[in-house]
DNA sequence: GGCCGTCAAGACGAT
DNA sequence: ATCGTCTTGACGGCC
């Protein structure tokens, strides 16, 4: 396989701009609702615009585009308030062949044994899918985690599976799985998206975290031919970032140029023939992109 | 203008 | 039982 775009997650730190500008509930009125989400999308276009000019054609739309957009005390009807720009801003992503995707916090469980949060979780998935149909349609892809285990891991599948049903046709045909760095694995994971027929993404220094034999890379061309395999065809996204020390996963600034390079020649053996795009996972977000880029031997 | 406690929200592991 | 951490870090009251 071979390299096609590197991305990167909701914050340009050139232009100083992201798509993430929020404000508190306790704010909540349609000024700052009017004024937050004419930011966000504004910043979006900018992004898309600079993205085009350093030839980046992969983005992660911040999950707070439209802050609180889920919330129960959020009457606004943003699809409408904003269809001039979002119908534009569909428009520039179609003709600077942007890649989009979301990625929903981590207070968005599905498979939670509380059924109030199952519902804020569908609350909170449909309203990345509404967004995402609107600028990115058929195309938008919303990353998820399992979420809880609840002293079950098996339970904990089968409820995911299970409230994965509660979704709309729109929202299901969007939902892509991550592994996680501590609960589910990409074994895991790759059981329930072959129950659901979601496409799995592979995070790749979430599965060293997750790897208990210190073995992380035993195997690994195996694995990743079957998380391909879930994409049927689609251009698979896999996450890349470097771990800033030995305990846990926070982020380095950059990618460690041997991550990138051991990662790549990897994803280089899997016989199938198919390209792949990353989302980098670092601080400096478009600025460790360009650092990457610059190993042109990895593009094809 | 910078600092830092808090923020809509959940789960988990360490203490 | 409570705290810190995970992360897309950002808000906003206070100095």
């Amino acid at each position: 396989m071979n390299l096609r775009y590197l991305g990167y997650a909701c914050i340009n730190t050139s232009l100083e701009k992201t798509t993430n500008k929020t404000f508190r509930l306790k704010n909540l009125n349609y000024d700052k609702y009017y004024e937050t989400v004419s930011y966000n999308l504004k910043s979006l276009e900018d992004i898309i615009r600079w993205n085009r000019e350093n030839n980046i054609n992969f983005f992660r739309i911040g999950s707070e585009v439209i802050p609180l957009a889920s919330h129960k005390q959020f009457n606004f009807d943003w699809e409408n308030d904003f269809k001039k720009e979002m119908n534009f801003l569909k428009k520039l992503a179609d003709e600077t062949n942007m890649r989009f995707t979301m990625h929903p916090g981590q207070y968005t469980v599905l498979n939670s044994q509380r059924m109030e949060v199952v519902k804020t979780a569908v609350d909170e998935i449909e309203y990345h899918a509404r967004f995402l149909d609107k600028i990115h349609p058929d195309k938008g892809k919303i990353v998820i985690h399992t979420g809880g285990v609840y002293g079950d891991k098996e339970k904990a599948k089968k409820d995911f599976i299970k409230n994965f049903e509660l979704l709309s046709p729109l929202a299901k045909k969007m939902l892509i799985l991550e592994n996680d760095d501590k609960s589910f694995d990409v074994f895991d994971v790759l059981e329930i998206s072959e129950k659901i027929n979601i496409p799995v993404v592979f995070d790749i220094l979430h599965h060293i975290c997750n790897t208990p034999c210190q073995k992380p890379y035993q195997n690994l061309e195996e694995i990743i031919e079957k998380v391909v395999k879930t994409w049927k065809g689609d251009i698979p996204v896999f996450h890349l970032s470097s771990r800033k020390s030995n305990k846990g996963c926070p982020h380095t600034d950059y990618i460690r140029k041997t991550d990138f390079r051991k990662f790549i020649s990897i994803l280089k053996k899997i016989p199938v023939h198919s390209q792949y795009d990353i989302m980098v996972e670092a601080k400096m977000k478009e600025k460790a992109v360009i650092e990457l880029m610059k190993n042109e031997q990895f593009f094809n």
